[in-house]
DNA sequence: CATATATTTCGTTGTATGGCGAATTATAGG
DNA sequence: CCTATAATTCGCCATACAACGAAATATATG
């Protein structure tokens, strides 16, 4: 219950959900999600380790830069039964759409002159 | 957005979770919530409220008796994706299978001798 | 109609949580 | 090395929320 409990908890704020829909089909470093939501730093950060402790998300490092992803391979059914069902919920939302409008502009840009902008 | 985040935050919250599950199959009156959580009448009325608002639940009224029930005929398909999500994530937790229990203890009993126990 | 029971509403209280800025850690590059 | 940048951790504040008890609102029954 305690895990199952972590995933509910994750998914009950908005701007945790708009990460997760930006996320969908694609990794986006730090950087990208904090242009994107424009919200401090220290609050995308805490946001993007609720949904890594959930196991929702997996990471990876690449020299300064951190790089999240859905987690579609490791995870329990749970996990990628609450993923699918995000995503299949919110993909036609006006506010993700708007993001997913934001991002192609966010990644048409070179991450070194994104994240110093 | 806002209907799904609705969802998101009924779903956040353990007790919440319980009723759901407890709701698997059946419809429960208020009381025999209150029976199984253990809790405060006005704390469990909030919560149905709470789940009947996100449209999780479904309620019928039959004298002094509220009764409610999983929304599975009228609901939209987020909800109805939560649902099966839910049920099928914790149906074999610890919890909710002594919940399960104690349920056919609550059962057992006439409304009229529960609900004034 | 008066009383008892089931449920909800309301007001209060303690705790949980989202937000920020400052300080810290890790890495790249001069 | 020393500085700049990316990200995280920490401490603080405001707000949200779960829990309760008391009061209000049905509804059944004497």
């Amino acid at each position: 219950m305690l895990s199952f409990m972590n995933i509910t908890k994750a998914l009950a704020d908005e701007n945790r959900v708009r990460i997760l829909a930006a996320l969908n089909g694609r990794e986006l470093c730090v950087c990208q999600i904090i242009d994107l939501l424009q919200l401090a730093p220290s609050t995308v950060s805490k946001h993007l380790s609720i949904l890594r402790q959930a196991r929702l998300l997996e990471a990876r490092k690449n020299g300064r830069w951190m790089f999240y992803r859905l987690n579609e391979h490791d995870s329990p059914t749970a996990v990628s039964e609450a993923l699918d069902w995000v995503i299949d919920s919110v993909e036609n939302d006006p506010v993700v759409r708007r993001d997913a409008e934001r991002l192609r502009e966010i990644l048409s840009l070179p991450l070194e002159t994104r994240c110093s902008a």
